[in-house]
DNA sequence: CGTAGTGTTGAGTCAAGTCAATGGTTGTGG
DNA sequence: CCACAACCATTGACTTGACTCAACACTACG
């Protein structure tokens, strides 16, 4: 967290897979934006309004919901510092889902308008910006199997792999352990499951030694066993370096 | 399906949210392509692979496909006649999933590249692009929220909303009647459902009057009933004109 | 007329949900 | 420093929705 441009850890993200000029990294550092530090559960879009701002997680983490005419949640999206959590929106005039916190953290809210004109103006930086929303096209339709067609077991594992990878893509994890930053509530609503049986899950993963777990934090004592019973193959991550093996 | 340009269709659902001169209309027209008769099953790409052409589908329908490790199959998503079948992987360089034909149908092929320069050099055909790949990606949210959270009868019921809107939209379907072009394991896979559990559930519906059905044809009795079990809100697919209540 | 792909139905099982109580931790205020 | 509240994690007993296995029926097509 050093003191950089607010922006830095986004344009980061963008290179990572469209490498950009030093002018149009230069352009997106100079997109206006406010600076807001939010609490956890602090709404960055609310579905049905319509997104003139795009906010750009610097600190802390958030996720994408959806929820029932009945009142069940789905978490769709879990996003980290780096992410606009808003790409999703960028030609969209109606929001069609709500993101929220999942932790405190700060978050530099841009203009849609101006990322729109930026975009528009410079097919670079488009390019990366689709990019990402491509992206992250992908980790939906993974989530789409996750959730369709895997047990509890392989789901969870499968969600946890997920965040060790993107946390470890990001420099946020060590050895493929790290601090998962949300309840076992909040991870059922993301698997589709009860806390619950999330809890019974998670005990039994530690118990065939598949996890360690201390509170939050998790570590895989052999990557290779916990990726096999999830199924996990980072491909739809679409990272340019894959991660070490 | 008078014989018209093979990419008509596709002009038009990309004029649907943004409208585009017609000098855009006619440099997407103006994309080379070959066009191909498909049989059901026939790959337009294929998980793996360097997704060097974009299908455009003309008629017939086809689905989006990922399976786990263990071999169950989800669909992801559907497509319809002047849906560009490969927008998702527009800008990635190998493809995370693979597309099938559902039906037999007709696909123009466009070179990615044709694609890519288009969208580079016309921000406005960029911009409806983007759009209609913003729009594919809240559907696939839509579904993640479909199958974690909703039960089988008002997930199957709101699938069955889903194709009935889309199809209405594009005119390919009346008074809220159609016919599926999926078997019910194909049903089962969109939904995360076995399809023995699709066929008892599908009958409770018709026993409940919620839907009429003789064999693939769906006709709802009455729109808001289905509507409110299914806790369908059209909203997601972001269609300008909204369906008539 | 046989075969292959669907659709339908029944019986039994199991994974996950529900309901409900108990512990643990953290933070706050008296 | 303790008491209390709020929130989260954990556990048990029971229920149920969905799956599995297996058989049979229907239809289309060569």
């Amino acid at each position: 967290m050093s003191a950089g441009h607010p922006l830095d850890l986004m344009v980061r993200s963008l290179c990572l897979r469209v490498p950009l000029s030093t002018a149009s990294r230069e352009a997106v550092l100079a997109l206006p934006h406010t600076i807001r530090s939010l609490d956890p559960s602090a709404y960055l879009v609310r579905e049905g309004e319509v997104p003139s701002q795009c906010g750009v997680l610097v600190s802390g983490f958030a996720y994408r919901q959806k929820t029932t005419g009945t009142g069940s949640r789905q978490i769709i999206a879990l996003h980290m510092p780096g992410d606009a959590v808003d790409f999703q929106h960028l030609f969209l005039n109606i929001a069609d889902h709500s993101v929220q916190m999942l932790t405190a953290g700060k978050v530099a809210f841009v203009p849609r308008s101006a990322l729109q004109s930026l975009a528009r103006s410079n097919a670079e930086v488009a390019e990366a910006i689709f990019t990402k929303i491509l992206v992250e096209s992908s980790i939906f339709r993974e989530w789409v199997l996750n959730v369709g067609r895997r047990k509890a077991r392989e789901r969870i594992a499968h969600i946890l792999c997920e965040l060790g990878a993107r946390l470890e893509a990001l420099g946020l994890a060590g050895e493929y352990g790290y601090e998962l930053p949300m309840t076992q509530e909040q991870l059922g609503d993301a698997v589709g499951l009860t806390p619950v049986h999330v809890n019974r899950t998670l005990k039994a993963l530690v118990g065939e030694g598949l996890i360690d777990r201390c509170n939050r934090s998790i570590r895989f004592p052999n990557w290779q066993n916990i990726r096999d019973l999830a199924g996990f193959n980072e491909r739809y991550l679409h990272n340019v370096s894959q991660s070490p093996s």
